[in-house]
Formats: structure tokens, C-alpha cells, sequence
DNA sequence: TTGCTCAGAATATGATCAAAAATGGGACTG
DNA sequence: CAGTCCCATTTTTGATCATATTCTGAGCAA
């Protein structure tokens, strides 16, 4: 899942051109979505310039950016934080994700070339594998790009955008979620959903999606920590 | 060692509660926000380190929040500006805000306390004596103020949160229409939705609502330059 | 318990380095 | 001979870091 650091190669393009505050903030990102932090762990700047082996005005625009994103909590104090989810917040989730997200795929499913649907299936099929084997974090890798290549295929930009946000809010309980009841627990809607697509049908694929949405958020609600 | 306790009276200033970086981010923002900086225009860091007195450090954490809300972009190179907005990306805000603020105010209008639709018609006659005077600055600040309050009353963080940034992206066009057309071409919704809210009526609300935000969309992209 | 002190973390500044845009001179073409 | 294009220089601006300053919260003493 991640970006292959291989500056040798292409010296010209690559990542290793990315400043230093894109690749922490890539970084930070990227543990957050796939719940390396826990809900509620506490973020220190000097702690991740220890961690990430970086300087400190890189690290604190990461953090400001994570702020933004609602992937960080600052806590009144100087204090930043990993969000914990609640109930009131899962409610609004589904809405915002159903409304968003049945919305994109229903733009994909008019703007799609076959090919690409051909790759979305193969990236399936290999998350279907990752699901079998028991492989958590290639599970949350590879659902999170499967999502996210579908949106990217919209070409609605600023809808992306507030899906991505959301993905954010819930990816740190979803961990959870996998850590207490495995991967087996989660049946998607992604064969539907390449089913319309293939159709070109937007409503099967807005209801798959709507299907698939509920589902997950519906096992997000379930793995809350209740009260403590 | 520091001298005692006397944080009842400062004598140089009153307002240095708020962290710096936290103040230039809200004058910025508020510049985007009100169209104090037009849609394509330019935002050097140290442009604004000069212009804000302030430090460095401030403006670049400020820059990238405004980055992560959509009110800036960054532009490959290291150049960053407000963006401009193109008719597509307005159809993707209509459907946003028509989905978002509906569904907030819906909330508000079940939760929401006679006092407080009290203070927000209140509000909305200032709003009109602003548009009846044509004071476009006014009207941008009371306008939105009439919607952060309704959203603020939905008791839905998350939402509310989507919204706002909504409002960040089209701001400085809003206020390009302004300058075009004056306060006159924006006939609202408000007591609609003043109505709604006294009656407890969520469908009205929720009607209205999108009735004011179709109005107001429609004239941003009335107001879009058509060049290139 | 209450107040003081102190260690440590966050905030903010300015300096330094690097990169990109702007500028200007020179050569080439019509 | 004039205009234009290209490339090197200059200058502006962004990125990063080291450091000083301020603030928070915990520990200790009365």
C-alpha cells in the first residue's frame, strides 16, 4: 500500500521530489486511514519528528492539514489527538457517505471506460483474497482504493474531495472494528457494484453502493467502544 | 522564574488569547470567505507575513488549512491562489449543498428553540436593510452568518463541518457576482425558512432551503467569468 | 487541599538554503 | 536593420531548521 520509494530509478519524477511536509502529511494520512493510531491516541509534534525522523515545521503543517481534514482533533489545549467516534456521528456519516458516495458511483457508472472497470474487478478480486486470508491491513488498503478509484472516475472533484474527508473520520474505529471481529465480518457489495457498472446501470450501482455503505458503517456502529 | 500572577489587566493588548496561527487563519479565512481576495488571485507567504504582521510560521500553517478546506489551491509548482471556479464544479456544489443544508436544517427545525428563531429573524432584518442599502460586504457576513447559525442549531458536527467548506469554495465568486449584479439579484429564502422553523414544519424547512440555495447557486453561475 | 515551582512540550522568530519566476543580453531570422 | 526567441543571471519566494519564548500540567511543599 505504499507509495514505493524508488528515487534511484527516475531521478527527474517521482516522490522523492514531494517536499518534506506532503510525504509527512502522506504519511500521517495514510496511518490514520488505515488505523495504525488508535481512536483517542494522543499526536505530539516532537513525537512524530522523532518518529518520522523529520524536522519540525514539516510535521506541524502535517498536523494542521490532518486537522482540517477532521483526521485530527485539536483538544482546546495544545493538545492533538486521534478522534473517537460516536453514535450521534455514525448517523451522520451514513447520510453524508449514502448521499456522497451513491452520487459519485452513479457518475462513474455513466463515465467508466470497460477497461478500467476490467482493473476495478482485478483490485477486487485481490481484496476478496485479503478478506479470505484474514490480512486486515490489506483489507483496509485495498477497500479504501477500491472506493476511491471508483470515485476518481466521477470526475466530480469537490464531491471526491468531502468523500475522501469522510473516509478519514471513520478509518481509526474501522480498525477496530477488524481488530475485535476479523475481516470475515464484512460482506460487501463490490460485485454488485461492478455488476452495474458493467450494466452502465446507475441506479443498481447508486443501490449497491447504498447497500455497501450501510453495511460498513452499520459494523463501524457495532465495534464503538460503548462506554469505555 | 517568571514575575506572579497579574492576568487581570494587560497592558499592550486585549486580544492575545487566541494562538497566532489561529488568528491569521480566521483573517484569511474570512478575506476568502467575503471576497477580499478574487478568484484566481495570488497568495505569497510572505506577502502575507508583511501584510498581517505576523511571523512565518503562522502563515504557512494558516496557508495549509486553508489548502485542506478547499479555499486554496496549490498549484504543482509552489504557487498558491484562490481558485476559480468553473460551471462544472457548480453543479457539483448545488448537489452538495441542496443534500447537506437541507438535511441540516431539517435538523434545526426540530431542535432548534423559539429564542433562537427569534435572534435568527433578527438577524434576517438586518440582512435585508443590508441588501435594501446595497452593503455587499454586510450582506456576505449576514448571509452566511444566517446559515452557520441554522447549521450550528442541526446538532450535527460533521454536517455542519461539510457545509462550511462548501461555503469557503464559492465565497470569493459570490461576491464577484455582487460587484456584477449588486445585492438586488438575490432574492432569498429566508422567511421560508423563518416560517418553517416557527412551525416546526421539516419538509417546509427543508423546501425552502433548497429553494435558497438553487437561487444562490444559480447566480454564482450567472456570475462566472466566461473568458478563456 | 492549595499554591508555587519546574520540566517539558508547543508556539513563534529569523536565518539559511534551494528553487522557480522574472529579467536582460545576445544571437538568429525575416 | 528590427523583431523575436533563447539562455544565463538576478531576484523573489518557498522550504527547512535551530533556537528563543510561552504555555501547560504535574509534582512538591506548606
Amino acid at each position: 500500500m505504499n507509495v514505493p520509494n524508488s528515487p534511484s530509478v527516475s531521478p527527474t519524477e517521482g516522490a522523492a521530489k514531494l517536499p518534506a511536509h506532503e510525504q509527512v502529511y502522506q504519511r500521517l494520512r495514510a496511518q490514520i486511514l488505515f488505523g495504525e493510531l488508535a481512536p483517542g491516541q494522543a499526536v505530539t509534534i516532537q513525537g512524530l519528528v522523532e518518529a518520522l525522523d523529520s524536522g519540525m515545521t514539516p510535521v506541524r503543517e502535517a498536523i494542521r492539514r490532518l486537522i482540517s481534514d477532521g483526521a485530527l482533533v485539536f483538544q482546546g489545549n495544545r493538545r492533538v489527538s486521534v478522534p473517537e467516534l460516536r453514535a450521534e456521528d455514525v448517523d451522520e456519516l451514513i447520510f453524508a457517505r449514502k448521499t456522497v458516495e451513491c452520487e459519485l458511483a452513479r457518475r462513474a457508472s455513466t463515465r467508466m471506460p470497460e477497461t478500467d472497470v476490467d482493473a476495478l474487478e482485478a483490485l477486487d478480486l485481490t481484496l476478496d483474497t485479503a478478506i479470505a486470508t484474514g490480512d486486515v491491513p490489506g483489507y483496509l488498503a485495498l477497500n479504501y482504493q477500491f472506493h476511491t478509484e471508483l470515485n476518481a472516475h466521477a470526475d466530480a472533484p469537490i464531491l471526491a474531495d468531502l468523500a475522501d474527508r469522510l473516509w478519514l473520520r471513520f478509518g481509526p474505529s474501522l480498525r477496530v472494528v477488524c481488530g475485535r471481529f476479523g475481516t470475515q465480518s464484512f460482506p460487501d457489495r463490490h460485485k454488485d457494484i461492478l455488476e452495474g457498472l458493467r450494466k452502465k446501470d446507475a441506479d443498481l450501482v447508486a443501490l449497491a453502493m447504498e447497500r455497501d455503505v450501510l453495511q460498513g458503517m452499520e459494523q463501524v456502529r457495532a465495534g464503538l467502544t460503548p462506554i469505555n
